[in-house]
DNA sequence: ACTTCCATGAAGGCATCCTAAACTTGCACT
DNA sequence: AGTGCAAGTTTAGGATGCCTTCATGGAAGT
């Protein structure tokens, strides 16, 4: 009972492929079937099973699968008492994004770390809510949003942590007759021409409530996803559109908080329990956690 | 953070010695070493400095040492998962015992295990109380005994469980005035000639009880450990001595209960977290505390 | 039928874990 | 002070095992 099989069934189970997890770990997919052979003779049981063109994990594979959390959290408690007793935390943490929210919080937190020994890798993605998840396997700490709840779907099983509840404001030209307003209900927009976005992506469902308070349907001129694309194009008149308020910056438009529907979405950090063990990451959530409370604070 | 060198740290704690560890392990303490300078390389800390003649864990050492029970713990609790999803535990339990609670206790085991697919591994020794719990280390379970309480001396962060508790009876010749008695309290024996154990060994503070609530110094006619030849010399009339109800087998002398003293033992089943986690053991275990239960119900 | 994707198998390179033997250090005993 | 012993360390060399390359075989999709 190797850690190394525990870890290869859990990438397994989530990347789906023998190939992406060998793209993953640096390797090919040959060496992992070689371990998987390996695990299977020295336990005596068979813990993959062919599946349609891929591989499918058996009882026992599952098995192993879930319990490499428990295993890996434990190592990397074990880790994080060393790096303690060693002072301050140090290293890499990687970071992965959704654009909104990092323009948002990360200029803070850089700042903040700045002088420290910790040193921050980041990318950035615009998913869907339900995709931030899987991104947790290639970064440290994910930062996602939740548009019904407090914990994005699919990261049920992850550390998750909420860094802000951030309002979502309809946006609307400066010239524009609703401009003057400091609350919008939604009979107010329900009559207004929407810049939307596609079905199943952030806001959507906002819109969707609209929809349902009032039963009128919306009349959506044209679907992006790019928030700067909607800025500029509400900027021009061509319609209103709902975006975050802490994300979005000035412009020829005034953001008007929406009334009588849920129009708030929780910004969550959430990761692997093993990699939030470690201090560094560790250190790095609090502080965005930290940031983001000056967010809800502060406006 | 490899689980071989967290392995490796516990059992040095433990142990005490390279070389100790290197007997257990059947490697030589050449191939610790080598390993323990890795460890600290790949961690960047020192895990042990020299010590008088041998080695002293550093604090992360200690880090190392008593994390390594959470993981192997965990590594278990996966192990037991598979093992129980396939069915009847199997495998060998290697248990170490008292000679008196083994006699007392092992047949009955091994009756009810025949047929089935777990191995037992025994081995005995007399030991002091307070050393039982290092034979954990080299068997699956140990049957100690506790005097003073429910957890033998030594044992307190293992997994413990009371098989039983047997009274310690006074053992009289057949002939003796005393041998017709149904109980005998501190007063009644204080006068007695004894067959006594030394200072630390089992019963030796039930004796020490008796002299407390008497006043009386007893008159010990000779010190010795092993109970065999205690029956003997308690057959012969040279004395009276303190003896295990249970495990004491039927000869020319009586055991008669003795009150107003604690004068009982608890036989308790103790073993490593890691190592009880696997279903053999665990049977064993449940196994042990049903015919533990029967011995103090039956007689 | 062809291509693509995925997993598997054999052969060989290379790291690493271990053993053996010689050396060092500290303590105890004479 | 000298000897002996116990424990750890070092170096060299061998065995094991993990991984890569290259080649093979199915299973879907076009």
């Amino acid at each position: 009972m190797e850690v190394r099989h525990l870890e290869l069934l859990r990438d397994l189970k989530e990347r789906g492929t023998l190939g992406a997890v060998a793209a993953a770990t640096y390797r090919t997919p040959s060496a992992l079937s070689q371990q998987l052979r390996t695990a299977e003779r020295e336990l005596g049981v068979a813990l993959v099973e062919p599946a349609s063109r891929g591989l499918r994990l058996t009882w026992a594979g599952e098995i192993l699968a879930s319990g490499a959390d428990d295993v890996l959290a434990a190592i990397a408690r074990v880790q994080a008492a060393v790096d303690a007793g060693r002072g301050q935390p140090a290293g890499t943490v990687r970071i992965g994004t959704l654009p909104s929210a990092g323009a948002a919080l990360l200029p803070a937190v850089l700042e903040r770390l700045a002088g420290g020994r910790i040193t921050i890798e980041l990318e950035d993605f615009d998913l869907a809510e339900a995709d931030y998840a899987g991104r947790t396997l290639d970064h440290d700490l994910v930062i996602a949003h939740s548009l019904a709840a407090d914990v994005p779907l699919g990261a049920e099983g992850l550390v998750s942590r909420v860094i802000a509840r951030e309002p979502i404001d309809v946006a609307v030209a400066t010239g524009h007759p609703l401009a003057a307003r400091t609350a919008l209900e939604p009979a107010d927009v329900a009559g207004e021409r929407w810049i939307a976005v596609p079905r199943g992506f952030p806001f959507a469902t906002i819109l969707e409530s609209v929809e349902a308070a009032t039963g009128a349907t919306l009349d959506r001129v044209i679907e992006i996803r790019d928030n700067r694309l909607v800025e500029s194009l509400v900027s021009r008149g061509v319609g209103v559109a709902l975006l975050p308020r802490f994300s979005t910056p000035r412009g020829d438009y005034r953001l008007v908080p929406l009334r009588g529907v849920r129009a708030v979405r929780s910004i969550v950090a959430i990761g692997r329990a093993d990699r939030v063990e470690r201090q560094a990451v560790r250190a790095v959530l609090d502080l965005l956690a930290d940031v983001g409370a000056g967010l809800n604070a502060g406006g």
